[in-house]
DNA sequence: ATAGTATTCAACATACTTATTGAATAGTCA
DNA sequence: TGACTATTCAATAAGTATGTTGAATACTAT
């Protein structure tokens, strides 16, 4: 085989992944299992796709070793292939806002209010946690706050806000944070917060930051 | 708009970052970009396609926020469009050589002999550019070069070492390096290198690691 | 075993992608 | 200005992706 040949075949595999990445079903899929792990059903219901429909493309991110999956009982549970998945939609994040103008306009538009777009800075954070003014909340799966967390957060994920609503105090503002400033599920759960009349901002930036500005951590 | 409907939207436009990336030829014009810039006919005769398929990849890219072009003479000259390209692609190489088997296999195939996936590690680079005792070869664009190298290190993008190659002493082996352990560009130098019979390799990691490791910088 | 169910497979229609060729454009340089 | 040329546009043919429906698996749990 000419050199040649094995290079095009290489960017072909890479092509594979970019592949996966193509579909805006897709990447709903990729971001509803970084909140934790789903199955078939649960994630058609989601993304609003037959349940056939929701299986191939799983199939495909599999294929492109994005996703994994295992049955446990009746159901295949599909979570993310690993840390490197969550790494690769961070930089597609990142160029997307960076460089697509709709992505911003459409930014605006989902989380229109204006405060959401004014975050709260970590040292701003750190201040009014220190006199009890606020409840943390980090919407992190599981997995990833007990490696690790900002101190006093409590954890729930997007998915279990709606039902342990009442763990959090009405008075105080909420705010929430997850993997970073590209990450979603800090907005969702903003949004889902002010759908239910609370007063709820998200964090400028993620735990990483958080951590590596060498602010306090609690690891539970 | 109802908030589904824009938040669907905002996936699709990711999703067109995705589609960008779901082409080995654009993966390659994209390897190829981050070189350096490069005009279209330069394009399509690396890529082996024609000219006008080359120009609508690049339109393709554009759209999607991955390039910029400008026109400088005759000419119309391609560059990706920011930093945050080049860690897009660098996170897609992780994920490929993480995840997919096959992927592993042409890593293999393509940088055949067993010493080239040895490389260098930097520490043991250090005490060897100390003693004098090897060539290190920076194959980055210029600017990234001058914004900070390896001490000694010459600066030779990969398609300038055919020409270049009498600057490179014969006896020392050479050690060449990139941007990181996902970085193609020091493989294309170690593979060209040894094609004119010289004794190479490649760093274990890139520049960036070695910078935050601590190790010394110097800046041109 | 057997009934039941989550998931996958197969087949189809529709809609997008890719690469090619040849024509159109726009801008340079003499 | 006017010839020249790099680049882009348009049209086409072949190939690939998506989402639907309904049938086939495979495995659980009584």
């Amino acid at each position: 085989m000419s050199n040649k040949t094995v290079k095009s075949d290489l960017f072909e595999q890479f092509a594979r992944i970019g592949k996966a990445l193509a579909s805006g079903k897709r990447l709903q899929i990729l971001e509803f299992l970084a909140q934790g792990e789903r199955n078939v059903e649960t994630l058609a219901q989601l993304t609003g796709l037959s349940i056939a429909s929701t299986s191939q493309h799983l199939q495909q991110l599999r294929q492109a070793g994005l996703v994994s999956a295992s049955k446990e009982g009746l159901y295949v549970f599909y979570r993310l292939a690993g840390d490197s998945i969550v790494r690769l939609l961070a930089a597609l994040h990142a160029v997307g806002e960076e460089h697509l103008a709709e992505v911003d306009k459409l930014v605006r538009l989902y989380f229109d209010s204006k405060d959401s777009l004014e975050p709260v800075p970590a040292k701003e954070l750190m201040q009014r946690v220190k006199k009890g003014m606020v409840t943390v909340l980090d919407v992190r799966p599981p997995e990833e706050y007990a490696a690790g967390h900002i101190p006093g957060a409590i954890n729930m994920p997007v998915s279990e806000i709606r039902k342990r609503l009442n763990e959090i105090p009405k008075a105080q503002e909420i705010v929430a944070y997850c993997r970073g400033p590209y990450c979603l599920m800090a907005f969702e759960a903003v949004v889902e917060l002010r759908k239910k009349g609370r007063n709820a901002r998200r964090l400028e930036d993620g735990f990483p930051e958080w951590r590596s500005a060498g602010l306090p951590v609690e690891i539970a």
